[in-house]
DNA sequence: TGCAATCTAATTGCGTACAATTAGATTGCA
DNA sequence: TGCAATCTAATTGTACGCAATTAGATTGCA
């Protein structure tokens, strides 16, 4: 009598999906942002800076859920190409606020086109995009207890 | 009047849950696969091989969506704890297949208890987790078109 | 006040990811 | 047959991503 081994197949994987599915969209990104010169990393870092002008590192990794391993080489560079300016805090010299320069904020004009260009590329009823939405967000809030 | 930029927010994306849940669920394997002493992704690579036991590169890179430059120091690394052997084929030069070892396939009897565990972190029900599968899958198909 | 505990960002080291290029093998057609 | 086009894996270079550690600032309590 074999074992079963079934669940270790990759088809019976809900992980993998995710997983695979993460790449191929940010993939799908690329295009569109190499116009910007951004990486999908350093966009969703300019989303959080559009609309926050100013926030310190740690609510910034909070927020994309990323650490200062990644993020302080990244701010780094978006400092270097002028979107960016990064400046200990006067208060609490701990913290490094990040904000938001005229160049970076001007930035969001072009960045505008990028969701409705990417909503071409994802081939689900608008029914199916909340619900994917929701699933997500629900494995989010529970999987990091 | 001010030009409407709520689609450049983090909370209208839907690619971002996807990046964040993907990362974050992989994070949660860690402690579990430390003790085989894989990461993530030499454990769907080794999922693949439990399942064909024998497979070339580029077969791999189309079920994982990898390619070589991730696969062959991956491979290598693999190679070198003797759960798998590489070899050029006999038939075509250019394929490189991959074999599991007998090291490699006794590996899944401890495996067998990761996707076990991983069910307890996931706190959907048993309908949105298949819902998710099938929306993943669906995104998946229709994205890389 | 004094100092241990805590907090924050930076650094280090390792392992992906992937675009672009390279090198060698194979195929198909003139 | 001969060779151009194609195929496959490996290599190179850039950018994450994160665990672990470090260094400096702040806090809270004895």
């Amino acid at each position: 009598m074999e074992k079963d081994y079934s669940a270790l197949k990759l088809e019976n994987q809900l992980c993998f999906p995710l997983y695979a599915c993460s790449k191929e969209v940010v993939k799908k990104y690329k295009p569109y942002l190499d116009e910007l010169d951004l990486t999908y990393t350093q966009y969703i870092t300019m989303m959080v800076l559009w609309d926050k002008k100013t926030v310190n590192v740690k609510e910034l990794g909070e927020e994309l859920y990323l650490d200062s391993g990644t993020l302080t080489p990244l701010l780094k560079k978006l400092e270097s190409k002028g979107y960016i300016v990064r400046e200990r805090s006067k208060n609490d010299e701990r913290n490094v606020l990040v904000s938001i320069t005229e160049k970076g904020d001007a930035l969001k004009d072009e960045a505008i086109e990028v969701p409705y260009k990417m909503v071409q590329c994802v081939h689900l009823t608008k029914e199916e995009a909340q619900e994917l939405y929701r699933l997500l967000h629900k494995l989010l809030d529970t999987v990091d207890d």
